[in-house]
RNA sequence: GGGGUUGUAGCUCAGCGGGAGAGCGCUUGACUCACAUUCAAGAGGCCGCAGGUUCGAACCCUGCCAGCCCCA
């Protein structure tokens, strides 16, 4: 046998060589004419490879971009990479502290910076050739990467615009800060935890020795920076109090009781320690009561030389020394178990401190106020539509962004100082103080938190600033996809920005998609070791079957379950299309031609008009972004109507003569291609290498499937019923599937039922059809009730007829069942005159086939028991 | 405390107003000339619980129970 494909798919012989034949062929058109879809990738880390996530949501925007490109857009897919802040640069000082023993101050700035580049090639490398393995196509020409060179630019630009505006501003404010990282963060890259803790009742003795008052709080060791005591105004436990003065224990000073509303008088005592310096709300309380600060830590969350004998030791230490003292004192009234949240960093989950430093900020509320009304207004879509919901609550709440970074990795804060005092912001580094001339100007040492970046991404990989031929054709894009863990940190401040410097949303759809779980439902984690890694899944199944495994089975917005299994199925899918594929081949000479609809057979005819309803279907799912739902439908359509039914009725077609042949040929090459094409954008490389066995050029570039009208075919689904009925009486019988058996079918019409024959015979291996409208009815026979009709296969000496009788009973207590459903349902007016009239058109429909079918059985069981 | 979300076949999940579905697993039979990574037949579900809306509810609404997530 001369076959052009090998027995079993091989997706490691194809899918490196498809990925060479794809190199730069995905270059978005310039200047294009008609319509335009784009989408800008969103940029996965440099520091390290890639996760399941990454491939879940770069397989999502290749499904649509092959799509749309397919259908005629002019496409553009733009990839990069971020530099990834505060995460690349804990990663090359780890390396650099276990390889060398060195510390980035060891190295210096522009040292360290080197190396970091150096990471940076070889992670960016080393991710790019994993997106290529994913069989992805976007347009390699355009890439971009946060910190290159127009990207910098434009964040220059961004922050000097809203330095300008009065949105940026820089001051002293108590932000979270990471004692191991260094740096202050935002309030977002904090993680809240719940922990076993302790809320401690202190006594504070009162100034003037009359009392005391007995505070609780969970962080003692804060009371050396206390400048105040707060109740609430309404509590009259302690109205007589407010206005005396404490005299703080250890520190020995003295500091107000005051009254303000923020305090909970059901917490602990209703009155609570005041320690400005060192929580936000103590922060803000201080501002309401100009409160001193008073930091008694340091940016390692050591005590400072404020916190007097206890300067020097490590926050918790301080804390037990400080609870020793207290007790000694019997000023420790009572411990209580408490939980609580407590702040992370979220790249190294250390305890975050809250502390007061000179930082920048964005200021919020007017740039959040556009970007909620174009998300209402609908100019942004969220898919699904819950998402919005996620993102109103927050952006309504916003506060204030801290954008500032004690990092060097990063965007350098573009401002300068002078000795003089002033401070100078722009784009390019200024030559001298435009207020006293001086020259020594000295830039801010800080970076800009990644996501300022970031939040540029979709016009800043576009060339704005630069009114340029690509942002005036690509931007706005037509869909952003990614997950919900970065609505707040991304997807928000992209909507803001955009509106602010561009005048328009960077996006019309949000897509977004859930995390990728392990088998159990954990979120895969180094810690846990449960990751799997894509490109592990890619080597052993192929990328095509991860991206199949990828996409079905999980709805949108909803995470996902990796599981084996799945992969699995995928790959005995791909398996079959392949050999389904090398069936057509095998049976093919030469270019059968167009589909000629006058010479196509009844499974021809049938094919053809479910492959146009399959198009209809997928294309209508891809419209809703209900991928899952577009790769099962292509799925079914290939293994149970294509290769189930119509290859092996083709197989007769294919024996007829040359016209027959010929038309059985054109009609199994046209719904292979076309099949391909609808799942080319799900499982590219199979459908690629398939396609160019059959088509010139690449399936990428060939034109979208439309649905056509087709002529009918459906007597075929009475085959169908026929053919499953004999099956089904062979196994009940326990015949083997080879073995030939008769059957004889009864119905109303000869003649129609006679032309079906062929088939029926050929698909159910049936020896002899006979179709009669009448006759006597064999008694040693096993039937089954049609919608149109009886068959029965006839086998003296096998069939028990007892068993067939009971066979029947069973039927006809079933068929009573339904029809007694039905008629209810029909007697009810309320139902015949108010549901819709095709329903009730429908149930008639179905009472009079189960009511037929009931006479039919009754009537079979009457001749059995010879009545 | 606020917001969101999930509860459907043994497992993992689709479906989300008019006769309960898929993959895997399970049972039975078959190496049928594209494919045993296969084919055929089958078993298996008060669609979390209780109310309500509706001619009709797994699907919409409310409450409850159980789980998960985010924000404070």
């Amino acid at each position: 046998m001369q076959t052009k494909l090998s027995k079993a798919y091989n997706p490691h012989e194809i899918e490196p060589r498809i990925s060479q034949y794809w190199q730069g062929k995905f270059v978005a058109p310039h200047n294009p004419q008609g319509d335009v879809f784009s989408v800008v990738m969103p940029p996965p880390n440099v520091t390290g490879a890639l996760h399941m996530g990454h491939a879940l949501d770069n397989t999502l925007q290749d499904v649509l971009t092959r799509w749309k490109r397919m259908q005629g857009f002019a496409a553009l897919w733009l990839p990069g990479t971020d530099h990834a802040g505060i995460a690349t640069q804990i990663k090359v000082e780890e390396k650099l502290r276990e390889e060398e023993g060195l510390s980035r101050h060891d190295l210096g700035r522009e040292k360290f910076l080197a190396r970091v580049w150096q990471w940076k090639e070889m992670y960016h490398q080393r991710i790019v050739g994993q997106l290529k393995k994913l069989g992805i196509s976007c347009d390699w020409s355009r890439e971009r990467f946060t910190l290159d060179e127009g990207c910098s630019r434009a964040v220059r630009e961004v922050f000097v615009r809203l330095y300008e505006k009065g949105l940026i501003y820089r001051g002293e404010y108590i932000v979270n800060w990471c004692p191991r990282c260094q740096t202050a963060l935002s309030d977002i890259e904090v993680e809240h935890e719940e922990k076993d803790a302790h809320l401690w009742h202190i006594k504070y003795p009162l100034a003037d020795g009359s009392g005391h008052v007995v505070t609780a709080t969970t962080r003692p060791e804060t009371m050396l920076g206390d400048t105040a005591v707060a109740v609430h105004p309404g509590d009259e436990r302690y109205r007589e109090l407010v206005g005396k003065e404490i005299l703080l224990p250890v520190a020995g000073r003295r500091i107000p009781i005051i009254a303000d509303e923020s305090v909970d008088p059901e917490f602990g005592t209703g009155a609570v320690k005041v320690t400005p310096a060192h929580d936000p709300n103590d922060f803000e309380m201080g501002r309401r009561h100009n409160l001193p600060l008073v930091t008694i830590m340091d940016t390692r969350g050591r005590m400072s030389a404020a916190a007097g004998k206890y300067a020097g030791l490590d926050r918790y230490q301080c804390r037990q020394a400080l609870l020793q003292e207290l007790e000694e004192a019997g000023l420790l009234v009572r411990t209580v178990d408490h939980r609580h949240a407590l702040g992370h960093c979220d790249r190294c989950n250390t305890v975050v401190e809250p502390l007061v430093s000179k930082q920048w900020f964005v200021k919020m509320k007017p740039l959040a106020r556009p970007a909620i009304e174009a998300v209402r207004r609908g100019e942004v879509e969220f898919i699904p539509g819950r998402f919005a919901k996620i993102y109103f609550n927050w952006m309504e709440n916003v506060r204030d962004w801290c954008i500032s970074r004690q990092l060097w990795w990063g965007h350098r804060i573009p401002a300068w100082y002078c000795k003089c005092g002033e401070t100078v912001v722009a784009v390019e580094e200024p030559s001298a103080c435009p207020r006293c001339g001086g020259r020594e100007l000295v830039q801010d040492e800080d970076v800009l938190d990644t996501w300022f970046s970031s939040a540029l991404w979709p016009f800043s990989t576009m060339g704005w600033p630069e009114d340029t031929s690509d942002f005036r054709t690509y931007f706005p894009t037509s869909v952003l996809v990614t997950g919900y863990d970065i609505i707040f940190f991304w997807v928000a401040r992209m909507i803001f920005t955009s509106l602010e410097f561009t005048g328009q949303v960077p996006f019309k759809h949000v897509y977004i998609h859930g995390l990728v779980r392990d088998e159990l439902g954990r979120k895969m984690s180094k810690s846990l070791g449960n990751g799997i890694d894509p490109l592990d899944v890619i080597a052993e199944y192929g990328a095509d079957t991860l991206r199949f495994a990828l996409l079905t089975g999980a709805a949108p917005g909803n995470d996902i379950r990796f599981q084996q299994d799945r992969v699995e199925a995928g790959r005995t899918f791909a398996n079959k299309l392949w050999n389904a594929a090398r069936f057509v081949l095998m049976n093919l000479d030469g270019d059968p031609g167009p589909v000629a609809a006058a010479h196509a057979d009844l499974p021809g005819r049938w094919i053809l008009r479910r492959f146009n309803e399959t198009v209809a279907a997928v294309t209508a799912n891809l419209e809703k972004y209900e991928l899952g739902e577009a790769a099962r439908e292509i799925y079914e359509f290939i293994w149970n109507e294509y290769c189930d039914w119509y290859i092996e009725a083709a197989k007769l077609g294919l024996k007829g003569d040359d016209t027959q042949r010929r038309a059985t040929q054109a009609i199994l090459k046209k719904v292979l291609t076309g099949a391909l094409q609808l799942l080319h954008p799900i499982m590219p490389f199979i459908t690629e290498e398939i396609w160019q066995h059959l088509e010139q050029g690449s399936i990428a570039f060939s034109q979208w499937p439309r649905a056509e009208e087709a002529s009918d075919g459906s007597e075929f689904e009475l085959v169908m019923e026929l053919v499953r009925a004999v099956r089904n009486i062979r196994s009940e019988l326990n015949i083997n599937p080879g073995q030939q058996i008769p059957a004889l079918l009864y119905v109303n019409d000869a003649a129609v039922y006679a032309a079906l024959a062929p088939w029926v015979c050929h698909l159910g291996k049936v020896s002899e059809l006979q179709v009669m409208t009448h006759g006597e009815k064999p008694r040693e026979a096993v039937g089954r009730t049609l919608s149109f009709g009886e068959v029965l296969v006839p086998l003296r000496g096998v069939i028990d007829v007892g068993q067939e009788i009971a066979r029947l009973e069973k039927e006809k207590k079933a068929l009573d069942f339904e029809v007694e459903r039905i008629e209810k349902k029909l007697a009810n007016p309320g139902f015949v005159t108010k549901a819709p009239p095709a329903v009730v058109r429908e149930e008639r429909d179905k009472l009079d086939s189960y009511r037929s079918k009931r006479e039919l059985v009754l009537k079979r069981l009457a001749d059995l028991r010879g009545e």
